[in-house]
DNA sequence: TATCTTTACTAATACGTTTTAGTAGAAATA
DNA sequence: TATTTCTACTAAAACGTATTAGTAAAGATA
């Protein structure tokens, strides 16, 4: 169905160079004629040519394609996220290829690998853990890497991400602010660098003010299936808790639902997320947070990458973006 | 960095088509000695040869990609449905090459056009308007196409969506059931044919309701900036209202943002959702919804076009999956 | 009128694969 | 020993494009 160069220069009895030639704009340096140039164009409109991507990326070594690697596209942190990150780069003229790891890092591997083959002229990459040597072999093959949201220090790479540490410990003292004295941290069980880095800072805030940490580690691998249990149970433990600190979002709309729901045992004490979501405002009470600018993450993550393709790869720096705590 | 089969080849001093025919394990049929395999498959693996996928597909003509159109990555709806495609696909090794529309028709012809030059194997569409004539445009590439969620009725493609005017039926007599006399409809001012569908059913049960008919049509275009006030606006001029019913979720939320906040004049009649949302069942009072079964959606989708894929275009055919009524 | 320029193109090569037809040498057959 | 059949490969063409070096014909120069 669709026409190659070859065989639209064997209809106009033309060679395929000058074919080529015309339909790259370059008829007037290579000296076409403005007669068969126009020809040329003619008949490319009539036969609704479209060149294939794949052969150009071939021969040009271009594939305008970048390569997008989150935790998972379908939530509310990187489905947003992504969405800033294809217009941006549509506006350049790059098509994104997204996937998303769940957090397995053979699945990050196996992306990283297919993304390499089809050529992807960069990666932003939200990093599952285990992932340095996948991380170094990206930088070997040449190709520019922007880590983001979550990094290990082990590897040097373009890094954009928030204040973790700082951010939380604001969180704590907003909590203290509105009078929890005994409020608890409830995070995963997995070692993401960022999760980490706001356990820290909720431990560094408890030793300083005196206040005995309470702490939740929930099964990132089963969290649908056991969290709310899980929560729960711990929840009744603890009858000293006046707030709960959730270091994700996704864990504190588990929390709302395991300890809000139906009439039996709710616990009304304040909640606090890191990350925002766009109903926390409507909630009764309101949910107050720490909200990441998705779209200057977006932004700057886009453009130290376009700066990487463009420039060559350069010495690997930090972007740290700051964050601000909605207080609701 | 990366050594083509090429370099390989010389380094050892065979021939190209040895190398290729070993790497794709065609060396038996091939009648290439187990030594010479050997060695090959052990230099190949110490230079850690990754395959040119763009050449690959160029040669073999299969790209093993497929796209997948959406109106916007980052919704609540079609985020983790492109979640639950992309592991689908995954598993039959293709990869997924995602893009949102945002409801722009020349966003979507270009996105096809770019899709159809990279030769994607086949796609998976939620259309926009106006894009009868590009839907026909990709099977005339023999590019198969699935269109899910909304389809123009003049397109003859293969069509997986959910029953809207039947859907939209059970919502209005659930609001009739709990007491609602009075109830309003809340949509979008563009012409998507599933809202029609749903606009449609709610004036049928009016009519046979003899209930009066009560409609808002917010701009598609400019919900963000005009349609809290639009709502509000129209809501205090309808006191009569005793309930609404929204074509989406995201107007849905929209409207419990517009009519639940602050303490100023709030509406509390019942609020319906076309579409469930993680957080409806956690709000007082809690959102009652339409739920499309993202999940079979998704498998419907994945599964004919792999058909199509498969083995060739077939005669077009609708394929409905029931919804369920969520009452909260 | 012999040489140099310019004009308007085209031939050839390359990108990195796959695939099919072909081939030299060894072994088997007659 | 001449022919056939295997064995173990390789040469060549193809996919669809971009690019560079080359060329024939016409015009300008001396």
């Amino acid at each position: 169905m669709a026409k190659s160069i070859k065989e639209i220069a064997q209809e106009l009895n033309v060679s395929k160079s000058t074919v080529s030639l015309v339909i790259n704009h370059k008829a007037e340096q290579a000296r076409i004629s403005k007669e068969l140039e126009n020809r040329v164009l003619a008949y490319v409109e009539k036969v609704g040519y479209k060149p294939n991507a794949l052969a150009k990326s071939l021969a040009t070594g271009r594939s305008n394609t970048i390569g997008l690697i989150v935790e998972n596209i379908g939530d509310s942190f990187f489905g947003p996220f992504a969405l800033y990150v294809e217009e941006l780069f549509r506006k350049k003229n790059y098509h994104v290829l997204y996937s998303s790891t769940l957090g397995d890092s053979q699945n990050a591997r196996d992306i990283i690998d297919s993304m390499l083959e089809k050529k992807v002229e960069g990666i932003l990459l939200a990093p599952t853990v285990d992932l340095e040597e996948y991380q170094r072999k990206i930088l070997e093959y040449g190709v520019p890497l922007v880590v983001f949201d979550r990094n290990s220090p082990a590897v040097e790479t373009h890094y954009v991400h928030i204040d973790n540490g700082d951010s939380s410990r604001k969180a704590c003292e907003h909590l203290k602010s509105i009078g929890c004295r005994n409020f608890g941290l409830v995070t995963i069980d997995s070692d993401q660098p960022q999760m980490l880095a706001r356990k820290n800072a909720y431990l560094g805030f408890c030793e300083e003010n005196d206040m005995e940490p309470r702490l939740l580690h929930l099964p990132y691998q089963q969290l649908k299936q056991k969290g709310t249990q899980l929560l729960r149970k711990w929840a009744a433990e603890n009858p000293a808790l006046d707030g709960l600190f959730f270091t994700t979002n996704y864990l504190c709309i588990l929390g709302l639902k395991a300890l809000r729901s139906e009439g039996e045992h709710t616990f009304d004490f304040p909640m606090f997320s890191f990350d925002d979501h766009e109903l926390f405002d409507i909630l009764n009470p309101k949910i107050s947070c720490i909200q990441q600018p998705l779209e200057s993450l977006a932004k700057t993550c886009v453009k130290v990458l376009l700066k990487e393709i463009d420039q060559g790869i350069s010495q690997p720096k930090e972007h740290i973006i700051s964050t601000k705590l909605i207080a609701r």
